[in-house]
DNA sequence: TTCGGGTGGTGATATTATAACGTTTCCGAG
DNA sequence: CTCGGAAACGTTATAATATCACCACCCGAA
């Protein structure tokens, strides 16, 4: 991402935590910022080896926490199988997205709703998928 | 699962490693158990426990490896999002399973390729899907 | 018999994530 | 203003998940 694309998308993202009334605070900006620079998915503790130099050195928590923020908010998603957080690059709808990424490169591609199972991005060749549904089975709706 | 047709499961387990070539060892057949005899998504160190009881003591890199066999025969699964695994209810193809998971009872239903989107299990109720695709973007396949 | 691969035991350690509790900051009600 | 509560954050500790490195054993092939 350039840093002229980083920036149009941190104000965005300013702009979508405060409609929902929330603030992009600089602890969660700096997070959210190292996500969206990073070539691919990253690591927890990645990040908080981005933010050591400095004098706020960051403990696990914090880390967390911003993540947990930016989930909820949907700038960030959660890539489960590689425990690792790419960011979000599409409009911050609700809903989940549908995640293509490269096992070389690490990209990361994002499908959403009407474009899901409609096609993988051009020339993606999938490998393995993980598809896991969480909800109430029939039993337990009532 | 009642003890009848985890004895059946088993039995077919048994088979299905001898066709490949390989071996159905105490340790794989009795985490195997575990995990079938569970009501729903069971985790590593759950098994852990369970094995226990009685001289042998197992440590954790014994289940990872028994749960790794058991993943790689296509015997068990593992839920991605709960860092959790289940037994695998069909005909053990290759390919990727597509998991409903209820929130509430822990049952887990299983569909593969041809069944897979169109439809869920009667009555089940998405509330959030994890999708996940791995393999290679067009740039890397050269 | 001797070798070699597959399997599993063992201790240590790496990696990922959360609990529990205190401190600061900010903002609205009064 | 100033008090009080909620949200954010810091800090220590620990829980939960997973792997490494190395060795001993068994068993079948040569």
């Amino acid at each position: 991402m350039t840093s002229d694309s980083l920036d149009k998308a941190l104000v965005a993202a300013e702009a979508h935590c405060a409609e929902r009334g929330e603030k992009l605070t600089p602890v969660r900006r700096r997070v959210l910022e190292l996500v969206l620079t990073a070539e691919g998915p990253v690591k927890a503790y990645d990040l908080l080896e981005a933010l050591k130099p400095g004098p706020g050195a960051a403990k696990p928590p914090t880390v967390y926490r911003a993540l947990d923020f930016l989930m909820t908010a949907g700038l960030v998603h959660k890539v489960e199988a590689l425990n690792a957080f790419v960011g979000c690059s599409h409009a911050h709808d609700e809903g989940g997205a549908e995640l293509f990424i490269c096992s070389d490169c690490g990209a990361v591609e994002e499908r959403h709703g009407a474009e899901v199972s409609t096609h993988a991005p051009e020339g993606f060749v999938i490998e393995r998928s993980v598809v896991e549904h969480f909800g109430h089975c029939a039993k337990c709706r009532h």
